[in-house]
DNA sequence: CGGTATCCTGGCTGATACTG
DNA sequence: CAGTATCAGCCAGGATACCG
């Protein structure tokens, strides 16, 4: 379960753009997609829901955002063909599981960003 | 002025831009600080030895980052005042259980990224 | 060697308006 | 309700030149 066998000084990550572990964790733990993984973690929501609970995202980026999800396999998107119109959003087992270690990284975050905040100042400070 | 919180289920979270849970994420998990955090994770490492370990960073992007993980206390910089001069940088105590929950992550990518690739494949196909 | 300083560009992002 | 379309601003990030 290592992330390379790079225990050696090789370089890190090979920076391949064709869906190497640099893109897929850029994807994954950019602004807004991380937080519409959780917000599904309770079970499946719909578009207008989902920007409720996600405070300040827009429109616009709620549909890229979940767009682009769905084209990684992370979410799926089931259209209800009713007036009005109605889409649920749901976790698929594979976005199930990457939210294991995200949040993993939120316990730490949260664990730590009071140390951080005063490590922050003290450097300010130093200056 | 923010909408009103959903009843049943609640906002994912805060976004206060004062070092909140989602201040700590952008800026561990954007583009470069990961892999520096990962290069050091083998010792301490020079300016430049970074920069040959980590493609295609800039000497630019790399000076930022290195003065962002270390005004936020995930590495420690070291001058030696020598000619010519020698500065190395080490993991903090705090950067290096950092990299726990990084480490996950990745592991996680490197698993699913050939399942990530297809799915991606399918739903242009599709459309 | 280990950086700064400066300029500049492309892509992310939000705002706004419109629609099936 | 659940989006699209369009436009504009900003800033992360790259290129280049210079420096202690």
């Amino acid at each position: 379960m290592k992330p390379q066998q790079n225990v050696t000084k090789n370089s890190i990550f090979p920076d391949n753009e064709n869906c190497s572990v640099r893109d897929v964790l850029s994807k994954l733990t950019s602004k807004w997609p991380m937080l519409i993984l959780f917000a599904l973690l309770d079970g499946p929501e719909r578009f207008s829901s989902l920007q409720r609970r996600i405070e300040n995202i827009s429109r616009r980026m709620l549909t890229v955002s979940l767009r682009q999800l769905e084209r990684d396999g992370y979410i799926h998107r089931q259209v209800y063909p009713e007036v009005p119109p109605r889409v649920e959003y749901t976790l698929t087992k594979m976005g199930n599981t990457a939210t294991i270690p995200l949040i993993e990284l939120v316990g730490w975050a949260e664990r730590n960003h009071n140390e951080i905040r005063s490590c922050r100042e003290k450097f300010d400070a130093d200056k």
